[in-house]
DNA sequence: TCTGGGGTCCTAGGACCC
DNA sequence: TCTGGGGTCCTAGGACCC
């Protein structure tokens, strides 16, 4: 397939909220500043924080006073979301002239496909006039690694930073890769890291010669995965169109103080369910199913879902759902966050068609029933149409929903 | 007087069907 | 009369990433 092999870039900006304020106010350059949450609100901690300000020991997810601590001076302000979108998507259109084949992974990284880019010059100096470019144009610095797949891209990219250009052959495989830390390996976080560990793979290299079926036997598909990955092996392509695919849109917020009164939490999830509605609409999504999280004060943290009947999309409803899955499932114990998120994601414009297939689920729509069925699927602890669901034809499903709403009208 | 908020993917058990 | 195994769907929890 690949005879030649690719050349893949992953390109990861450095510090970037913290980058992104020093571009809009160059006052802030070169002083340690990092980008918190509102204290007041329990929400004080370090999201991102400039290079003079990690020297000193500041960290991300850092609580604020512990970073104060370690640096009395630091400068801290609240996040500019609306900012850093902007610059973000400035610094896309950056990659975009370079090629289309580019896959966003977060607000500022994003993985490139070059094979096909030789026409622009090596690798090495296209990576090198991009990083030129988004540190004229933009202000703002990065990483990029080059390698022949994304995850070895993604390891080199975090070798030189600020400003690192690394280029990862598969012959750098033993030398590079392989002696870091098992920690440092994408994939691998505190848990498995742990568990690697005790099974006495240190660094990468261990990973990449431990027995592949005792790590599959142990880890399930993911110590299959890591394996290859520690060996360089990585076939994902890069794809343009995943941005455009989400599983799931979701709120959550911590509340300032644990609370057990209805109203407060009642307003919460309000609000919550406007801003998964607000999402919903800038995406023009739609979808079948609703969860509710619930933290409590010892943040022991529980999550309750429903499969619906129908297509939900206004806050109105999604409102509704989560007061209903709160009021069923809420044990009475302070609770410290409340979260609503919709999953069974549709692009509306795909589903209008199945919608007018359906004609008796818009009626029942119309008259209200929906919150009837679903309210009789969670008594019975089960969906009163999955027999034909899973089975038959949407003409049968169609008839039987009727022949259901004309009994439940009696 | 610590630990936010946005996601994805995987696992595992029970219900149900064939 | 008693019993098997493959497959899908649904739900909840957990690991991981930025």
């Amino acid at each position: 397939m690949q005879s030649k092999g690719r050349a893949i870039f992953h390109v990861d900006m450095n510090s970037f909220y913290a980058s992104v304020e020093m571009a809009f106010d160059p006052s802030l350059r070169g002083k340690p500043l990092a980008i918190c949450g509102n204290p007041a609100e329990r929400k004080g901690i370090v999201v991102t924080s400039s290079y003079e300000a990690r020297k000193k020991g500041v960290r991300t997810t850092m609580p604020l006073w512990e970073a104060r601590r370690l640096c009395p001076d630091l400068l801290v302000m609240r996040p500019n979301f609306d900012r850093y979108r902007k610059a973000s998507s400035e610094m896309f259109k950056l990659l975009q002239e370079v090629t289309p084949i580019i896959q966003p992974v977060s607000i500022d990284e994003g993985y490139m496909d070059v094979t096909d880019c030789s026409h622009l010059g090596s690798t090495l100096e296209i990576a090198q006039k991009l990083q030129e470019r988004i540190l004229q144009e933009l202000d703002l610095p990065c990483s990029i690694g080059i390698a022949p797949n994304k995850f070895l891209a993604k390891m080199a990219s975090d070798m030189k930073k600020p400003l690192g250009i690394t280029v990862l052959r598969k012959r750098d495989i033993s030398s590079i890769l392989w002696p870091l830390a098992i920690e440092e390996m994408y994939g691998v976080g505190a848990k498995t890291a742990e568990k690697m560990r005790t099974l006495g793979i240190k660094t990468i290299g261990d990973l990449a010669h431990k027995d592949k079926y005792q790590l599959k036997r142990i880890f399930g598909v993911n110590g299959e995965r890591l394996a290859n990955r520690a060996n360089g092996i990585d076939d994902r392509p890069v794809d343009p169109e995943a941005v455009h695919s989400f599983k799931s849109i979701g709120s959550s917020q911590t509340l300032p103080r644990d609370t057990t009164d209805d109203k407060e939490l009642d307003k919460l999830l309000s609000q919550l369910s406007k801003s998964v509605e607000k999402r919903m609409h800038r995406k023009e999504a739609i979808a079948k199913g609703i969860q509710l999280m619930i933290r409590y004060h010892d943040r022991k943290t529980i999550t309750r879902s429903m499969k619906l009947q129908h297509f939900l999309e206004s806050a109105d409803e999604v409102f509704q759902y989560a007061q209903t899955l709160l009021q069923k499932h809420w044990n009475g114990e302070p609770i410290r966050l409340l979260g609503v998120s919709v999953f069974d994601v549709a692009e509306k414009k795909e589903v209008g068609k199945q919608l007018d297939l359906f004609t008796y689920e818009k009626e029942a729509e119309k008259e209200g029933l929906y919150k009837a069925i679903d309210d009789l699927t969670s008594k019975f602890g089960k969906n009163p149409f999955r027999r034909v669901q899973t089975s038959t034809s949407d003409e049968v499903r169609t008839s039987f929903q009727k022949d259901f709403l004309d009994d439940y009208k009696k």
